[in-house]
DNA sequence: TGACATCTACGAAAGTCTTCGTATATGGTT
DNA sequence: AACCATATACGAAGACTTTCGTAGATGTCA
């Protein structure tokens, strides 16, 4: 039984701020979110506390100001994401799903090579 | 100012069996559907009725049965989609999202040849 | 034409997500 | 010690999603 918690919308922007401060006060977090998308700091606060409920952070209650840390790397979290994208809107196509990465977003030159590099990674492995 | 309407998850596998048979019934979309995923066809009826006033797909109700199509191809959808998860959850990183793709997923030789095309082609514009 | 199978419309329950207000606890400062 | 700024806990409203039951319309066939 596989705990896939999928992080909603919401809780995926204060993991990633919990990621770029490693960790973080609910006042920092809000602090941050807050500059992008004005929100209430009771309402940061208790995002945060279901997202403890549900295990997407952990923290540390021993100060007044609870510190939280996000439990899975953004790494893993993104490769979730990533598996059930494909899973649900590109029936296992990874073919066109980079496709639409690579229209959608223009790439550097230097980031094109690096996914070159990628791919002559996957072909070695598929030998 | 595109209405972004993001297709919820149930509507993604109404719209995917909709892009399959290009235009259909309730009845015909809730006997592929509830092969997979048991499901009343009520339920399927209600959705598709939503996704009609969403815009997401659209119908032609001169029959009893009426029949629906898709409004937005699945092209357009993925886009969106691909989009929407560069945004929230790769900061714009295409280079990332390529990655986790090809770790994820086994890729075909085929395939990954056509990936290694599509980036020729991306270098090509670039310049 | 009348019965039956099948269709649509619609209300509503149950669950989740997002948001915030209010109550209460706590630590530091005077 | 009392005050004040700041924390947490928690309930609950409102929006959205998913699900289905029931009522009523309609086409077909004996």
């Amino acid at each position: 039984m596989t705990k896939h918690n999928k992080p909603t919308e919401a809780e995926l922007e204060i993991l990633d701020v919990l990621w770029r401060l490693e960790r973080a006060t609910v006042r920092e977090v809000h602090d941050v979110i807050n500059e992008r998308k004005p929100m209430g700091y009771t309402t940061v606060l208790k995002l945060m506390q279901i997202m403890l409920e549900k295990g997407l952070v952990e923290r540390d209650s021993s100060s007044k100001a609870h510190v939280y840390r996000a439990k899975q790397t953004q790494n893993e979290t993104q490769k979730n994401l990533v598996s059930d994208l494909l899973d649900k809107a590109f029936r296992g196509s990874a073919l066109r799903l980079v496709q639409h990465v690579l229209e959608t977003k223009p790439t550097s030159a230097d980031e094109l090579a690096e996914i070159r590099r990628m791919i002559a990674d996957a072909e070695e492995k598929n030998k």
